[in-house]
Order: structure tokens, then sequence, then C-alpha cells
DNA sequence: CTCCTGGTAGAACGTTCGGTCTACACCGGT
DNA sequence: ACCGGTGTAGACCGAACGTTCTACCAGGAG
């Protein structure tokens, strides 16, 4: 069965390691996932193959949850699409100015994982995918022209949140954004 | 004297380290930047007392680099403030689609290294404030209201440009930028 | 009861990390 | 000729890295 009184392993792996991987950035130590997470050294390696796997598991169910945010925060704002991805900016907002925040996850992830090959790659591009279909959904509701144009826009306006928030904690880069996006939607 | 036939080994560790603590991330080993170099240790604890302030001041110096690139950009752009600005990404889409773009070096050394105190973090604060001057000089000079927001606005069309070019190779951002900065100057 | 599965605990592997140290060579100035 | 400064070469340190291994233990199924 899934659930117990106190979660498996792996489960406890994950939770550890999504916490510290973005606290400490992905080339946290083995030592330190495992002491944190409880869970034997051996485990790690039956679950996942090793700590490349994790990290690209961490990422999976980080990235399955950070897209379910903004489905909410979507579905929260109502029926027209432009106060629906406006919405998006409030949540960034939250997001960005909530203490801890470090910047985005996948973009720290890709930055530090020199190698092309880590399997951590391939999810942040699968993440990013599903994040722009999101969006280009919503566009698209709207019949401006050049949709795919819009969505890139509305892409970089995040990705710009996102870093802005991490490099310049005093700003509030989620209005700014959000202001351009009005200006993007109209 | 400073010029020799071959730079000293001062100037060989930091070219070679600003080489690779951006192809590599600044987690790169200090042997790959000693051979790399072909620097003894000895001289890198001689000439920057360690790791740490080796990579500060590769970023120092990259800053300086930066900067030099953003006000070349602008003085080639003629006298128009507008076009002056609007010329920043026209530099930008030179450099985010050069191959082995990895993204902004600043950011990428801020979500790295994770403790506070390292030395490398008040260089990429010092970086920023120096851009966000220099754009802000061309700004007041429009007469716009809320300059130090369109300076803002700008700023993170900037950091949205370089994640989103690191991100999403394929993807085409500062030309998306330049035509957000538009709205926002006009 | 016995056996298997899945977990823990921890030693140990070889490698790499950042940093210190010794030994030696070159070179310019006095 | 000599000396001090600056460089190279490389051994060496303790620690941390990711990984593999053995030994043991609990719980459920047969």
């Amino acid at each position: 069965m899934g659930t117990r009184i106190q979660p498996g392993p792996r489960e406890r792996l994950l939770t550890a390691a999504q916490r510290l991987s973005y606290e400490q950035g992905v080339n946290v130590g083995v030592d330190a996932l495992l002491s944190a997470a409880n869970v034997a050294r051996r485990s790690l390696y039956e679950h996942f193959g090793g700590k490349d796997g994790l990290i690209a598991e961490v990422l999976r169910r980080a990235a399955a949850e950070d897209l379910d945010r903004y489905r909410s925060a979507i579905a929260a704002a109502g029926d027209d699409p432009r106060q629906r991805l406006l919405a998006v900016f409030d949540m960034l907002d939250e997001i960005v100015t909530t203490p801890g925040f470090r910047g985005c996850r996948y973009l720290g992830a890709d930055l530090a994982l020199a190698e092309p090959a880590h399997p951590a790659h391939a999810v942040t591009q699968q993440y990013r995918q599903s994040l722009h279909d999101l969006l280009a959904h919503e566009v698209q509701r709207l019949r401006l022209p050049r949709p795919g144009h819009v969505t890139d826009q509305l892409m970089l306006l995040i990705e710009g949140t996102l870093a802005t928030g991490a490099a310049r904690p005093t700003s509030r880069p989620a209005r700014d954004a959000r202001e351009l996006a009005q200006h993007i939607l109209s």
C-alpha cells in the first residue's frame, strides 16, 4: 500500500531532496540528502539508480507541482483569458517575495549541470514545454495576431520575473512584468 | 613590466578561469583551472588567496567587459535615447544566438553559490547596480513618467532574455524583448 | 518456522575537492 | 657573483564526493 504511518524511504528521499536541492543547489552532496531524509545509503541507489536519477525525479515531481500551481492560479481567475493570464503574475509575485526564494529551480539546474547528457535537462525542457502549452491555450482564446509570439513573450516575462526576483530581492519584478503583460494582451 | 611575450600566470589564470567558469559553471575544479592556464598551483593562492578570490576577480573582470559592451552598443546607436536603449536588445540578440551561450554568468554564479557570504555575490550585485545606472541614465533623458519603474522593466527584459536564451535555445528572446521595450519607451 | 523482501547501518572503494608544503629553476638588480 | 623575488613541478593533506559492498533486522507470505 502507498500510505503508511511514515512515508517510505523513497518518499522521504524525494521530499528532502526537493527542499535541499533548491536551498543548496543541485550540487548538494549525497550525504546531506541521506541524513536529511533519514534514509540508508543503499535505498538511494535501489530506488533511483544514483544521484542523477534522484535529481531528475525530484525535478519531475517539482514540475508537476509547479504546473499545478499555474493551473490553479489560472482556474481561480474566472473566465476571461486576459484576467487568467494576468493572474499568473499575481501568483509569481507571491512566489518571488516569499522568504527563501532562490530563483527558478529549472534554470538553476540547467546552469549548474554542465554535461548536456544529464537527465535533468530533459525534465526541464519538458517542464517549459508544458508551461508554454498552458499559456498558449489561454492566448489562443484571445484571438490576438501572432499568438505564438505572444506566448513566447509571456514566457520571457515569467523567466525574467524569476531571474530578477533571485538577483535583486528588493525589487518587485512580478508587478513590472504584469504591467508588461497587460500591454501584450491588449 | 606588465607586458611580456607571454602573459604572466595571474593573467593566464584569469583568462582561463573566465572561460572555464562560464562553460562549466563556477563549481569547476581548481585542477581544471590550473591545467587550462598552465599555471602552478601555488600561483593561484599567491595571487588570489584561493578559489573564491579567483572567482570573484573573474567576475569583476567579466563585469567590466560586459558593461563596456553595453556602453559601446549604446554609444554606437546615435543620439536618440530610445534608439540607444533598443540597441541593447540588438546586442543581446547577438549574444544569446552565439553558439556556446550558456546564460547570464552572474545569475549562474548567484544560483550556484549557496553561501550568502561568498565574495562573488557582492560583485554580481555591483554589476547589476552599474547596469541599472547605465540604463537609468538613458531613461532619464526620455522624460517618461516613472523613470525608475521603466528602468526596472528594462532590467527585467534583459534578465528574461538571457534566461530564456539559455533555457530555450531555439527561441529568439531578444527580439521579443525588444518589441516589449518599444512598448515601454513610447 | 522459514524464507524472502525491503529496509537500516556503516565500512570501504577510488576519485576529486580546495589548500598547504617542499624543492628547484629562472631572471633582473645590485 | 650573488641574492631575492617569482615562477614551476609535484607531493601531500584531510575532507567530501558518488558508489559499492557486507552485515543485520523487521515483517509478511508460504
